[in-house]
RNA sequence: GGACAGGUGGCCGAGUGGUUGAAGGCGCACGCCUGGAAAGUGUGUAACGGUGAAAGCCGUUCGAGGGUUCGAAUCCCUCUCUGUCCGCCA
């Protein structure tokens, strides 16, 4: 979320950095905005007239009944009376203009930072040669993961089809341990010589916590939403009763009917939705989306961890803060039809690594970089290669204003693919969650600034260990640092 | 799920319609006292927004949103969160 604050204040620099993003109509947007901050400030100014004329006048109408002054009493009241209402439409004009700026601010993604590549696509994305660490070994007719995986007995797509559908798993024996192991080796990692405090976070979210990171409202098809199965049943009562008060759809009688039949509440609420819908425009989601019982899974652990600090003012003493968690994560994939379709790479539902550190603006660049040195040294402890890149700025995510990702080395893909990402959203998640810090002296100093990479993705860098430490005889080394969490095992074989 | 009780400043806590943005305490900051400190003592100590060069002035905010009223922390409605007990349960 930006600051209109700052948008007026350097309307050029705004506009600048959309453009970088690729946004053509930069300079257009930005004047509509600027014109509803000036309605709203034209509108505040004398709405706060009259507001100060109301309250003295109460005041005084106050002091004249004390001194019983009927008389005096009356007319204020009178002049009060006038007031009232142009202040009531003027709150009504308020509200809807601050609404309406919120809307418009709430889409706009945040501005690159200055050292970012431009770019429109990944074909733009900066190696950071610095980084880099490895070289793709040499194996013989490498096999992907899920051939591996599928050979060892110990990774079940189809059994997970028939239970879940397509982009869902079975790790088994020692597949499933490994990815525990891997679990357990980065949390010890990042709480044992990077300073991050280990959680265990909610997997699922109120929509305020997805506001605050930016997944809503724009990303609401890369999610999962959930409703308690008993408010379907609420929800399908509320359709019935606006039959019942507007007189069509289904009629009481035949709603009873249906009742009286055992018909389960979800088909009375599927019948009703088609009918409802033949004659408004109220859509079945906007009624969930009114339910307090609505939930959202978690596409990443950011989204748990970062909203701890959600609504707080933080002492600048206690940062930066750091926190680790090993959750599953759970994503649509709308948007990713036909693409990775085979194997590990990309499910509904995964499991990861997250970073996350909250500091002050000054430390943040430096945070990030430590951040990243992080999220590598688990791959250099695996000793898997992989090279970092820069993102472009058409590559970068919404709420970031630079991204760092690490790409490992996967010889059954010839290639290198996305294991982490990190990130510094500046401010930009902090002023959409109102977190700010206070300094030595006290003084509250504005948002704090926010990071968030993987440290790893887990489900990939099992992929990454099957790939690279496959055998020619179908078994799989285990990484030395991963020996003592598998009770001391060498290799997963048949 | 049921029944109660609550949500007030960094924290605790008073406050059932009128100068209360909010007593009192704790904490914190500065001063006095002291050889120095503790204790004691005095003063100060919210956020957000508008306006202004600034000092300042004004507005909003007592969980959230509506409403009643000339005037609401205080009354009414809806929602939400927390606590306690009961029920159910990993």
């Amino acid at each position: 979320m930006h600051d209109i604050k700052a948008i007026r204040d350097d309307a050029a620099a705004f506009v600048r950095g959309l453009q970088r993003r690729g946004m053509g109509d930069a300079q257009q947007l930005a004047d509509n905005l600027l014109k509803k901050d000036k309605a709203l400030r034209d509108l505040l100014v004398r709405l706060q007239c009259e507001q100060a004329r109301r309250n003295d006048a109460s005041k005084l109408i106050g002091q004249a009944k004390a001194k019983k002054d009927e008389a005096g009493a009356a007319a204020l009241m009178a002049e009060v009376a006038g007031l009232k209402e142009s202040i009531q439409q003027g709150e009504a004009e308020q509200r809807e203009l601050e609404k309406t700026l919120r809307d418009a601010l709430a889409v706009i993604p945040n501005i690159p930072a200055a050292d970012v590549p431009d770019g429109a696509d990944e074909s733009a994305n900066a190696p950071v040669v610095s980084r880099a660490f490895g070289k793709p070994p040499g194996i013989n007719a490498p096999k992907q993961h899920f051939e591996i995986g599928e050979a060892l007995g110990q990774m079940d797509f189809e059994r997970a089809a028939k239970v879940s559908g397509a982009r869902f798993v079975y790790l088994k024996n020692d597949l499933a341990k490994l990815e525990r192991a891997l679990g357990a080796f980065m949390l010890d990692t990042h709480t044992g010589t990077f300073d991050y405090t280990e959680m265990s976070p909610p997997v699922l979210v109120r929509d305020k916590a997805m506001f605050g990171t930016g997944q809503l409202p724009k990303f609401e098809e890369d999610l999962f939403q959930t409703v308690r199965a008993a408010t379907l049943g609420d929800i399908a009562d509320r359709y019935a009763e606006a039959y019942r008060s507007r007189k069509w759809g289904l009629q009481p009688n035949e709603i009873d009917d249906l009742i009286a039949q055992g018909v389960a509440s979800d088909e009375i609420n599927r019948r009703s939705k088609d009918l409802y819908l033949q004659q408004t425009t109220v859509d079945l989601p906007e009624l969930i989306s009114g339910d307090p019982e609505r939930f959202w899974l978690i596409p990443t652990a950011e989204v748990s961890l970062t909203n701890y600090v959600a609504d707080e003012i933080l002492g600048e003493a206690e940062l930066p803060l750091r926190f680790t968690a090993f959750t599953p994560c759970f994503r649509a994939e709308a948007g990713a039809a036909g693409r990775d379709t085979r194997g590990m790479i990309r499910m509904h539902q995964f499991s990861k690594v997250e970073l996350v550190s909250i500091t002050t603006p000054d430390q943040s660049n430096a945070e990030h970089e430590r951040m990243t040195d992080a999220a590598q040294e688990i791959l250099k402890k695996l000793d898997l290669t992989h090279r970092v890149v820069t993102l472009c700025t058409g590559d970068m995510g919404f709420g970031a204003q630079k991204t760092y990702d690490i790409e490992v080395w996967l010889p059954g893909q010839n290639a290198y693919r996305e294991i982490s990402s990190c990130s510094n959203c500046g401010g930009f998640q902090a002023r959409r969650m109102n977190t700010r810090y206070r300094n030595a002296e006290g003084k509250v100093k504005g948002p704090v600034h926010t990071l968030n990479g993987s440290g790893l993705a887990v489900g990939r860098t099992l992929v990454a260990i099957l790939e690279n430490y496959q055998q020619p005889d179908g078994s799989v080394a285990i990484p030395d640092v991963l020996q003592s969490y598998m009770g001391g095992k060498t290799k997963i074989g048949l």
